[in-house]
DNA sequence: ATTCTAAGTTATATGCTATTACATTCGCGA
DNA sequence: TCGCGAATGTAATAGCATATAACTTAGAAT
């Protein structure tokens, strides 16, 4: 098996790994402009095969979006845990949710392929695609560091995983530069991430405290 | 002037207000299947003109999208109004929430022509978009029904416009059908909505008790 | 060695964007 | 009201992307 971002060897009939060669192609062209800037004719010319020869690898598209999607997050994924497991005075979340603001900036193309189109919402249970979110969604879970207490976590990971999004999308759409400028992004995560802290907190304690009572 | 969504007449020549009925066109298609839903070329046929003649009206696609984006925009903030003014024992804030929750759901397309795009981040400003646009936050910052406290109402206006992004996006993508599926759309969307409500309170109190004590 | 299959090729149909050159209509000033 | 220019529409066409069909090659399997 031959690098994956290689063109095929003048001379050879075969690529040797096309397959993944497209996905790593495409999610390379999807960084500047999303999935609109992915041609499978422009991937097959970059790669040095001919046009139709995707096709025997993905049966369109749409097929090659989605595996390209499920490789994004799996990267985004492991950036996660990077970023989580690496020593810092930051809390785990609070690192976890700093490292999706910087995905969400500095890859913006690729983030928008993840989050912007239906790709995901049309994965299947149990696909690839689906798989590679649960995971992604399993780590924010992880990086709240709290015990499971009914689905009281699952709640505040939602909940934080929401607001994330919603900063990176404000951001790229510049509404951090009018009147709101004088909140800068970096800021509005660490008050959610706070926020999540502190409600968490309160439900497991309120919930135990129940529990007792009920006992 | 024509009805707007009306097809050209029979052997007239001209559509009278072809423009306008594209928009209205390109936005009912959005409502399906978002941007890329839109084709122009689909668009004159339905409007009975043919098919270069949508090019007289916008340079290219991406001007359409931009101006379709716009009017989204402008519907949006009127449906906004409108849940904010109507009686209800609900706060304007929960109003407005838990409108822009249903915009986001049950008009997804058009939610994510509006969102999901980089359309908005490239529209110049002082462009109609980017008023547009500016429109829809002000009736947030309208909604927390606050004083205008350095810009600690600006800031709790983000917030939970990011966090009502991040809702509809999670809730679009089916992440509320799985363990996190305890918690509502709508419950989070009121936990938030709270939250704002609270810390809204406390910052201004806060930044009042400085200001005395600076005096 | 033969044969089967996976993977690639050429040729082609179809659909969309966009431009160019030409036609028609509208409105406005003479 | 005539006529002229601007606005708006049409026909023809170029160019690019998706996708399929029919054919070819290389490698693996017996």
């Amino acid at each position: 098996m031959r690098s994956q971002l290689a063109r095929k060897p003048e001379n050879t009939y075969h690529h040797g790994d096309l397959r993944d060669a497209l996905i790593k192609a495409a999610l390379r062209e999807a960084e500047q402009g999303g999935a609109e800037a992915i041609s499978i004719k422009a991937l097959a010319k970059q790669l040095g095969v001919s046009q139709p020869a995707p096709y025997r690898h993905f049966a369109d598209r749409e097929a090659l979006l989605t595996a390209t999607t499920a490789e994004a997050f799996r990267q985004f994924t492991t950036m996660l845990r990077e970023a989580m497991t690496k020593a810092s005075k930051q809390s785990k979340l609070s690192r976890l949710a700093q490292a999706t603001l910087d995905f969400g900036l500095r890859r913006n193309g690729v983030y928008r392929l993840m989050f912007a189109s239906r790709t995901v919402s049309c994965a299947a249970k149990g696909s690839e695609l689906h798989e590679a979110t649960r995971e992604t969604f399993a780590l924010v879970i992880e990086a709240l560091e709290a015990p499971a207490v009914g689905y009281l976590r699952e709640r505040q990971a939602l909940k934080i995983w929401a607001a994330l999004h919603g900063v990176v999308m404000l951001a790229e759409q510049g509404l951090f530069t009018g009147e709101a400028a004088h909140a800068t992004r970096e800021e509005l995560v660490e008050d959610f991430v706070n926020e999540t802290k502190a409600a968490l907190a309160v439900a497991i304690k309120d919930a135990r405290r129940q529990k007792k009572a009920g006992a």
